[in-house]
DNA sequence: ACGCGTCTTGCAAACGCTTGCCCGCAACCA
DNA sequence: TGGTTGCGGGCAAGCGTTTGCAAGACGCGT
């Protein structure tokens, strides 16, 4: 019983040769049903499992798709990525997920493990990403989708949300309801200028000359969001509404204002981002931006798995257009700031 | 560029052996510096990658470690899984994870597929485990370590909270202030009389003649504690206090009460449990019960990657007693009932 | 009884990498 | 100058599966 366990031990043992062993396991071919019996019958009193890693060398396919992922701990990754899997197990197929805490040396260690692995497509839903990178990716030929980030390749599907238009959404809405001096929390990797929410709540209130807004940003937790909007009250500014990267962040926020004594949304207004479940539960409920996770899950599915009939060619880049989804934690601003 | 790519084609372009690339890539045994460089060189031009499939295979050992969580959605569980892959890193290994959804057929797909990947260890962090499954496991020879269930075997170690000593400190507490009529709010999984957490509920009613409980159980998400909450309140049953599963499920339990107009504390008192980074930030925060994730994490570490030095006989059962956390949403029952 | 198609099954060559073993060579000692 | 070392590196035997090819078994028509 300590011995390796292996094809062949079964094969001795079933009295059939490693070949026969094999087609039994992948129930493939024809198997007399009596020798198929007598197989698996030694596969159970040995309790053989096949290793996989022999399997996929000799197979040369992998049947596993990667999912790489900036922050599992926020649902919104999660979300998509439970639909990936559930999308790959309906399809017979695994997933191996991987985190990178917005670190871009994780991501690209953790490129590296998928493409060793020879996963039979990646999914990357981080906004961080290397050019060097994402050519690395497109010379292993593997079939690549990326959520935010890269330019459609040969191999390479991209999906983008408008973020633009989803911000422009909160702060036409924060705009209607009075609001002047915004507040826009993020966390560090959204800090950068480069990336598109900041860059359009920025590009907003410069297009309108009444609007003012001042930023923080922490990590992409409740906590973050917490010490983010600490930081930003401290320095003495007080917006009348705060914009938040995402609905992790907001929750955060609204703890912070909670503890200073601060109403929501009486005394101001917050609005988070992506529509989490987490949003309906919170208190108060947040006013939050709707991008459909399931989708794009679906998205990533159909991209990286492909279809058993028509070699269909996926459209390379597709956007989503995210929608305003408005509930409790946003409201008028407060009278004495109301009269402009 | 089309061909595939491995050790031969790096050792031809570097006019070495495979023996040598091998060599270099582990960079293990001396190899001239020269000489490594020609390799690395190849390497990098060839945009070479290591098949993992095959480096285990031929190797024989894994450094990858596997996690099977029941609902990785959950942030306990997640907690514990990201300790345990920082553990990993930090020692060299890999880890890859696999979300069983409280569905013991998952379960069961989910460690053959360790098995399969002939991980160094295994840590199963579920609420559901067959018997026979256990036999399976440690019949494999590999290690493992038991969250919850399973007894202590050659190969097998096991961590248990003691949920009970837990129970207890929340109802005594509970009881301490006022509070006689109790609501249980479980999940699928807890809701079988054989789970240790709804039993010490049970008995610790059963032992106080004054106490009067009442359960229902839904998913294990916020909706899922919503639903519960709002089940058993259609009973028409009004207790005073709700003891929740844990904190996700309290979340949900909130703001069906708060939908209602119930308030939390002064109408009806709620606890969670695990003391998970939400229950600080929801509102009211959660008087909750604490189990240390990260230790656990630790623990599981240990227990599952060999230490370099001394090959230690770690201990094969550990019992974790939790600690009551007191915060907002708990207070003395409504005098109504007070006057008992 | 013989020849021939159909099923089943076995043989053995990959798959890409690790590693024990052995050998060539240059430095070193006497 | 011949014998010892020891380092650097090549050879080739696995590791456990899959799979194309071919052979054996069997049934049946003639």
């Amino acid at each position: 019983m300590k011995e390796r366990m292996n094809l062949e031990q079964v094969a001795r043992r079933a009295k059939v040769s490693t070949a026969t062993v094999s087609r039994v396991l992948n129930n493939a071919s024809v198997v007399k049903a009596s020798t198929r019996a007598r197989v698996e019958k030694a596969i159970e009193e040995l309790r053989y499992h096949p290793n996989l890693h022999a399997r996929n060398l000799a197979g040369g396919k992998s049947r596993t798709i990667g999912v790489i992922a900036s922050n599992m701990e926020n649902p919104f990754f999660f979300d998509i990525y439970k639909t990936v899997e559930s999308g790959a197990h309906a399809r017979g197929y695994e997933v191996v997920v991987a985190n990178t805490d917005y670190r871009s040396e994780q991501l690209v260690t953790s490129i590296r493990l998928m493409i060793g692995r020879r996963v039979a497509g990646l999914a990357a839903i981080v906004s961080e990403m290397d050019p060097a990178l994402i050519k690395e990716l497109t010379e292993s030929r593997i079939p690549v989708v990326f959520y935010d980030v890269g330019t459609p390749r040969p191999n390479i599907t991209n999906i983008r949300v408008n973020y633009r238009r989803g911000i422009e959404k909160v702060i036409d809405y924060l705009h209607s309801l009075g609001h002047r001096r915004l507040g826009f929390i993020g966390h560090h990797a959204m800090l950068a200028p480069i990336n598109e929410r900041m860059k359009a709540v920025l590009d907003a209130v410069a297009r309108n000359p009444v609007l003012e807004v001042r930023s923080a940003a922490d990590a992409d937790t409740l906590e973050g969001g917490r010490q983010a909007t600490r930081a930003l009250l401290a320095t003495g500014y007080e917006p009348t509404a705060l914009i938040c990267v995402n609905d992790v962040t907001a929750v955060g926020a609204l703890r912070e204002l909670r503890e200073r004594g601060i109403r929501v949304p009486q005394d101001v207004s917050v609005t988070g981002f992506d529509n989490v479940k987490l949003s309906e539960f919170c208190y108060p409920a947040l006013t939050t931006v709707h991008i459909p996770r399931e989708r794009i899950g679906q998205i990533i599915c159909d991209c990286l798995i492909p279809p058993l009939d028509p070699p269909s060619t996926p459209e390379h880049e597709i956007v989503i257009d995210p929608e305003l989804v408005v509930r409790e934690s946003t409201g008028s601003a407060p009278a004495s700031v109301r009269k402009r």
